[in-house]
RNA sequence: GCGCCCGUAGCUCAGCGGAUAGAGCAUCUGCCUUCUAAGCAGCUGGCCGCAGGUUCGAAUCCUGCCGGGCGCGCCA
């Protein structure tokens, strides 16, 4: 039995006492929310549905809870329903029905955890988006790590995603990037507003070679050069420390298709005949304090060009086009100005912002080493980039790191405490359980012991086979609550616990796996055995989840 | 000045209205005569920033203040 069809059938017994009671069924939730309690005392789960209900029921809470209790344990597989304080209801389960959940994930294997709370949802999920005027900051990572960890979850929950890298190709960035190029070819120093840093001497000595003649070319053809050749090579960099990273993209998208399209003049015409264009000192533009936001925005300047702005608004209704009823964008905290601007946009399309336009803003990420800031990288100077982090503590400590905490923290990354291969590093600590139980699976296999075609539920009967059980039992709530509140960070503090708790049980005395050399083994080391490969597989799917791998050994 | 985020144990942080607010780290003490001690058990630690409000019930929701981070261009 799982938590949702505890919660279903405590519904049903709520259903069942206000038939009798010719109350109106109206009044009842659509669902009945079933909670594990910190303390074991108030049993396996917890429901608060006679608190909620009692005064529409016009009753109290304890009448109300004793009445639904009545009916609940009728229910085959709930052992005990206790009334406790002002009216919760504390429902215990037969060892047998909670056993179960072991059958279910190992059945369901790779795909315990999948639902389909979500399907139906067609999603445009962008992250990182840098400039490819320079490597992958920080900040940038830290999206890489949740933004690809989110698609992950929004999947597992049955929604239909793209991820998408808005490859920002044109403008006057671009034109910073060729000059700093060209500069830095020529071994003259960083122009003003220009880029600095290894990167930008590498690239350039890298397009003279290539290209031997660029230097005796005139300066507008030569930065043209080093535009599209840099641009091309800082790109596939980019890609490639992405990859080193786990994360690839369905779609890079190029600002200049827009452009070459004349999606951008398409999209402020499409504004105007909406009625939120207007000109006024030369300039087009957009009338986004329709919508809430602080000012309005210029989408064409005097000079003609167009702005970034509009930019985001053809890239928007661009998407928008493509079929996705959800245009995710995640956005470091930085950006967060933006947000109004985006909103207001999209309403002026004439789309409902709150369905359809979806910003996440991430709080700013630092890096700490013996308790003071790093600031440096080799490679960019001052700024410091995804290859730091990896070369520092490695692909799956960093996005571990990264997906662990609330996007809405800001977080100082310890290189020494993620470095560290000891109990202190909370990726360590989840994926040494799943090395662990990979290690009995090994001695099960020496000693020819398989957990067969079936096992007796009933048999996992201890205290802390029933707490992992609970568990395991938790993991397709966490990944769908995860997914809806686009937070995978609650997956990970999830798998600690889990680790937690598969550590307790294991290290509890005289709960062991395997048979003792010389003993012979029982029924109830074949259930444990399904027990701990159902333990292993929830461990590797969350792992999975965040892009962190699960070793067999370590 | 306006907007967004944050404020919970000594430190880093969980906790989408429920019972006695949790974890890791740090300090200290135990546990390998059999499945990985990279682990477990125990000890210590709190005006959940402050003040009101909503509620049977608030760390959680609302309002105001205080403190910190970030942002408010015809830049990108």
């Amino acid at each position: 039995m799982t938590p949702a069809d505890l919660s279903g059938y405590v519904l049903a017994a709520a259903r069942a006492v206000f038939d009798e009671r010719g109350l109106d069924r109206a009044l009842l939730p659509d669902s009945a929310g079933v909670e594990r309690p910190r303390n074991p005392e108030h049993g396996d789960y917890a429901s608060t549905l006679a608190l909620q209900l009692a005064k529409k029921a016009g009753t109290n809470p304890r009448d109300l809870a004793t009445a639904i209790a009545d009916k609940l344990t009728q229910q085959p597989g709930i052992k005990s329903v206790e009334i406790a304080g002002p009216g919760f209801l504390n429902i215990r389960l037969e060892a047998a029905v909670a056993g179960e959940v072991a059958r279910q994930v190992v059945t369901a294997g790779e795909t315990y955890g999948h639902s389909t709370a979500m399907s139906g949802q067609n999603i445009n999920l962008e992250f990182v988006s840098a400039n490819p005027t320079g490597p992958v900051h920080l900040g940038g990572t830290r999206w890489a790590a949740v933004g690809d960890a989110l698609a992950r979850l929004l999947r597992a929950a049955g929604a239909a995603v793209t991820t998408e890298y808005y490859f920002n190709d044109a403008g006057s960035q671009i034109d910073r990037f060729a000059r700093s190029l060209l500069a830095a070819a020529r071994g003259e120093p960083i122009p003003e507003d220009g880029y600095g840093g290894q990167y930008i001497s590498d690239i350039a000595a890298q397009i003279v070679t290539a290209h031997p003649d660029v230097l005796s070319l005139p300066d507008d053809e030569a930065q043209e050069v080093f535009r599209t050749a840099g641009v091309e090579l800082m790109f596939a960099e980019i890609k490639s420390s992405l990859a080193r990273f786990g994360v690839t993209f369905d779609v890079y998208f190029n600002e200049k298709d827009l452009h070459e399209r004349g999606a951008l003049a398409a999209a402020v015409e499409r504004l105007r005949a909406q009625g939120h264009v207007y000109e006024a000192d030369g300039a087009v533009w957009l009338r986004t304090t329709d919508f809430g936001d602080d000012r309005d925005r210029v989408l064409v300047r005097g000079t003609g060009e167009m702005t970034y702005f509009a930019a985001d608004c053809a890239y928007y209704l661009d998407k928008r086009g493509r079929g996705f009823d959800r245009v995710v964008i995640m956005l470091g905290a930085d950006h967060h100005g933006y947000v109004g601007r985006m909103r207001a946009m999209a309403a002026c399309f004439g789309d409902n912002p709150d369905r359809t336009l979806e910003i996440r803003i991430g709080q700013m990420v630092n890096l700490v080493r013996d308790g003071a800031p790093v600031r440096m990288s080799k490679r960019a100077g001052t700024v410091v980039t995804l290859e730091d982090l990896v070369d520092a503590i490695g692909v799956d400590a960093a996005r571990y790191a990264l997906a662990r905490y609330s996007a809405d923290s800001p977080i100082d990354i310890d290189l020494d405490l993620w470095t560290r291969a000891t109990d202190e590093n909370p990726v360590h600590y989840v994926r040494y359980a799943h090395a662990r139980i990979c290690s009995v699976l090994r001695n099960a296999a020496e000693l020819g012991l398989t957990r067969g075609e079936d096992f007796d539920p009933s048999l996992l009967s201890h205290e802390r086979e029933g707490d992992l059980l609970r568990a395991l039992a938790e993991f397709p709530s966490v990944v769908a609550t995860a997914a809806e509140l686009r937070e995978p960070h609650r997956v990970a503090r999830y798998l600690e616990a889990l680790a937690g708790t598969f550590h307790k049980f294991y290290d509890t005395k005289g709960l062991r796996v395997l048979p003792r050399s010389g003993e012979p083994a029982t029924d109830v080391n074949r259930a444990r055995l399904w027990l701990v490969e159902a333990s292993r597989i929830v461990l590797a799917n969350g792992l999975g989840l965040l892009g962190v791998s699960a070793p067999e050994r370590m």
